[in-house]
DNA sequence: TTCTTACATTGTAATTGTTATAATTAATTT
DNA sequence: AAATTAATTATAACAATTACAATGTAAGAA
């Protein structure tokens, strides 16, 4: 089944209204294959609702992360990006240009245990961002 | 050598002028034990220096950062929090209560190769953080 | 010392990403 | 259809941070 078409349901199970402006920013992040700010979604989708708020887009993709559609990436500096939730991934990101690749690795379990262990904590999750020059940037750089 | 005195000695290597506010925003990061968010720092000085701006306390961060004495620390929703540059570790992080603790654990090497050679990206450093409920806030939970 | 210049601090305004609010519109239930 | 509930819109508010201009301070030259 296409991931437009289970998000939908997804929706539909849990009681959210399937509205053209929900509908068009889940078409959006699934199709973009990006990780697009809010405003990125806001303006690529000016063309087709140009009556829409900005409100819209950030309480729509806070509902759609709240049901577990999309995962919010923040990455110090500047505004939250929004990932289309697929199976479990990391992220490289570009230092010079901000390109973000995705970048599968087996789950850091023993990192969890091993900090559960030591700081007694109840531990639930982790995050891990890799970050470097781009191939294109880093040929730039020895010029 | 005590790490106040060592970095004293390194603002004095890279040309920076050390000023009280300088002095006193090292010294409470140091003796703080902990990370605190800019407004912490301004509002622990503010008996000292009744008339320190909050920018004072911006800029002298980013000088320490750009020194590699500090390190800024970004978690998605609120301020940035600083931590005093020792050892490299990690950190495990209460989502009740947001407590931060340190936690040393042997670099994930292994990661960045791997990601470097998938991805073609010149990989240089990571970030990684652990989260979870702190023992208090765990017990708690259960109640 | 006095003059000069560079750097630092201060106070405040501006900026940015995000959220809150109230009014309006749309969808669902009765 | 009427009533109820949810969603959208427009705009104001907010909080963290930065920019800016004026003032203050310290080191170096004369
Ligand atoms: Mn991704
Ligand atoms: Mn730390
Ligand atoms: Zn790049
Ligand atoms: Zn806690």
């Amino acid at each position: 089944m296409n991931p437009l078409k289970e998000a939908l349901d997804t929706l539909k199970d849990t009681g959210v209204r399937i509205t053209p402006q929900r509908h068009a920013i889940l078409e959006y992040l699934i199709n973009s294959m990006s990780h697009p700010t809010a405003d990125d979604i806001y303006k690529a989708l000016e063309g087709k609702f140009p009556n829409m708020s900005v409100a819209t887009v950030y309480n729509n993709l806070r509902v759609f992360r709240e049901v577990g559609l999309v995962k919010e990436l923040t990455f110090g500096d500047a505004s939250s990006r929004f990932d289309f939730v697929t199976s479990h991934h990391y992220h490289v990101i570009c230092e010079k240009c901000g390109k973000i690749v995705d970048f599968l690795y087996p789950g850091l379990d023993e990192v969890e245990h091993l900090a559960s262990h030591v700081t007694g904590f109840k531990v639930e999750n982790h995050r891990m961002e890799i970050y470097g020059s781009c191939p294109e940037c880093a040929s730039k750089e020895v010029h």
